[in-house]
DNA sequence: ATAAAATAAGTATTAAAACACTTAATTTTG
DNA sequence: CAAAATTAAGTGTTTTAATACTTATTTTAT
């Protein structure tokens, strides 16, 4: 379905400004996608995220101003939301004995359990997730022209 | 900025895992500028929405669900954010007379001047908006592949 | 014609985001 | 070394989003 198709358009849109609708319909697309999938697993999209990002970065961990460098939504409160992580276990905060202002953030083994699991069932299910419409240069192609979109 | 310099990560991301979060990196990116942008109208993005469906199905107007069915997120809360855009005298709600039920919502003329003008200092502006990095034709291509990847 | 189902809009409530502000610790500078 | 500036994390407050629910109207089915 075109963009045109689902927003209803009559009128052709330009392509510069069909693009940039197009990224933002896209990303509101998956985004809802993706929360009623981590819905199941009682997280939300963000938390699903610092989750991920830690994954990335054992077994050290990260401070919160670096977790919130590393996610896709930046304006997210990161404290409030590693707190709700704490509360089910899934992270560890560790306050750091180098610089006492800082807090560590690790994933714990229920977290890395977690994750994999949504991985395992969610990431590679094609109907639950962007699967095979399209290759993977197409993929790649995509990422070249997002990245040079934001100069 | 590629993606993996962005989110600083260190491990390469696989292509479909990395297209994914291209596109809601890359939307988040846009939707801030755009809220940035609009903020000096007394507006935001999915407002500024609103206005823009509204000026392209002049002079009829369109309904509430007819709007919602247009916007870019479709989780919004039409009639709220109506409402506001109603307070601002930039659009009218009629009741229609055919369906008691509807609530037919028309852009003013004060809307379309403040929508053209908007359109005028910011969307033209090479600086505030994803000018030039793109070609023409390329901005066409990622359409594309963005339409073909919602399926 | 009437009861049941469906639809349109709006609202109430809860959860989350946005934004500025506070506190505590560290670094810089004079 | 001490005061000022900077940095890290967290909190308070106001908006906004998400979800389910309510009301009014229209359509469908009996």
């Amino acid at each position: 379905m075109t963009l045109e198709e689902e927003l209803k358009n009559s009128t052709p849109i330009p392509p510069r400004t069909r693009a940039v609708l197009n990224v933002l319909f896209t990303a509101s697309w998956l985004d809802c996608q993706m929360n009623r999938d981590m819905r199941k697993y009682g997280l939300t999209s963000p938390q699903y995220n610092i989750l991920r990002i830690l994954k990335g970065s054992r077994p050290d961990g990260l401070s919160v101003l670096d977790i919130k460098s590393r996610m896709i939504d930046r304006s997210s409160n990161v404290s409030r939301l590693v707190e709700k992580l704490r509360e089910q276990g899934l992270v560890v905060r560790t306050p750091s004995s180098a610089d006492r202002r800082m807090v560590v953030v690790t994933i714990t083994d229920s977290g890395l359990e977690l994750l994999d699991k949504i991985q395992k069932e969610v990431m590679s299910n094609e109907e639950g997730f962007p699967g095979t419409n399209l290759s993977e240069e197409e993929m790649q192609q995509l990422s070249v022209l997002l990245d040079r979109l934001r100069g």
